[in-house]
DNA sequence: CGGTTTTGACCCGCGC
DNA sequence: GCGCGGGTCAAAACCG
């Protein structure tokens, strides 16, 4: 295992973790969304850190199992939020993604905004069903209507949405914050079942979902949907952090992680390190010259991919 | 005992 | 209208 990353471009770059491990980048042809963007993921074997290159490459790392591989990821503009969740019966080329454990990211992003990119049921839940006859008619009906508005409001703003795929064994990939799993379900066509989570902080109303890829048992999706409005819970049950994080990020003129998922504080200090989920973003500046066209069908996603991921592409601007 | 997980029921949107 | 798939609720079970 060699120490070092490469993007989807080959753009190299050294990593600072000799637990990740990160080569031969393969870009994943399976998503179909308008706004795919694929970058470099990280390999952590031992929890993961946050990682940054110099070049600009951009880790959230995802902890994960000692056997785990983070490979990939997506954001959804427009469509591609289920991108990743469609990965099973949509994508095209499954063995890419198994084939050598290469790493890979694949980023889309979903639009709070997007009718278009509606997804049935999505917190459709919050309808207080009356599961007994009886008392509480008013309340129920009162609860209804609230619902039904809060709903409408819900599908005006949806929340951003980011997914990652990630190879690892273990289903539940610890990201620092605290999650209470409300449901489980069964996917069509996979035998395996898809997890809900919530996050147990008052007051947030960030949800994940997590499922294992039929084609390849080995990647999970997890799914990030809304932000974190605090920060992450104090203690971690596990370690993941190695050591050079903090000043290899520190190091880095780069803005911290940001706001999307993850709504990081911007002055990061070494307990902040842990509140990152841990994904890993390549945002090798090449790769917006050469491979936008293809990923992104129009500059106004690459645009809004960019403002969801404010930190992920970086300002180098004086 | 409080928090979390499990799990069947329920609701919703969509396609036919 | 109906069936299906997806998402959520909430009571019960589980667990530390």
């Amino acid at each position: 295992m060699s120490n070092e990353t490469k993007d989807l471009n080959n753009y190299h770059y050294t990593s600072s973790y000799n637990h990740y491990n990160n080569q031969n980048i393969t870009h994943l042809p399976y998503v179909s969304g308008p706004s795919t963007y694929n970058a470099n993921m990280i390999s952590p074997q031992n929890g993961s850190n946050l990682h940054l290159s110099p070049q600009g490459a951009y880790d959230l790392g995802f902890e994960l199992s000692p056997s785990s591989e983070f490979f990939s990821s997506s954001i959804d503009q427009e469509n591609g939020f289920y991108d990743a969740i469609n990965y099973n019966s949509s994508h095209k080329s499954p063995d890419v993604v198994g084939a050598t454990g290469k790493s890979e990211i694949r980023v889309s992003a979903s639009p709070s905004s997007s009718e278009a990119d509606h997804h049935p049921g999505e917190d459709s839940g919050k309808i207080r069903r009356k599961r007994e006859a009886g008392d509480g008619g008013e309340d129920e009906q009162r609860s209804q209507k609230v619902v039904k508005t809060k709903k409408k409001e819900d599908k005006k703003q949806k929340e951003p949405r980011v997914s990652f795929m990630t190879k690892t064994e273990v289903d539940h990939l610890e990201d620092g914050y605290r999650w209470r799993k409300y449901g489980q379900k069964a996917v069509k066509n996979s035998p395996y079942p898809r997890s809900y989570y919530r996050c147990t902080t008052q007051k947030c109303n960030v949800k994940k979902r997590v499922e294992r890829s039929y084609q390849d048992p080995t990647v999970v999706i997890t799914t990030y949907e809304s932000q974190h409005n605090h920060p992450i819970p104090t203690s971690r049950r596990t370690a993941m952090f190695t050591g050079s994080v903090a000043s290899d990020y520190n190091s880095s003129s780069l803005s911290p992680i940001s706001d999307f998922i993850i709504n990081t504080p911007r002055s990061f200090s070494h307990d902040d390190l842990f509140r990152v989920p841990y994904a890993s973003v390549n945002v090798n500046p090449n790769y917006h010259h050469q491979q936008q066209n293809q990923d992104f069908h129009h500059e106004s996603e690459y645009e809004l991919l960019k403002e969801m991921f404010p930190s992920v592409f970086f300002k180098h601007e004086p």
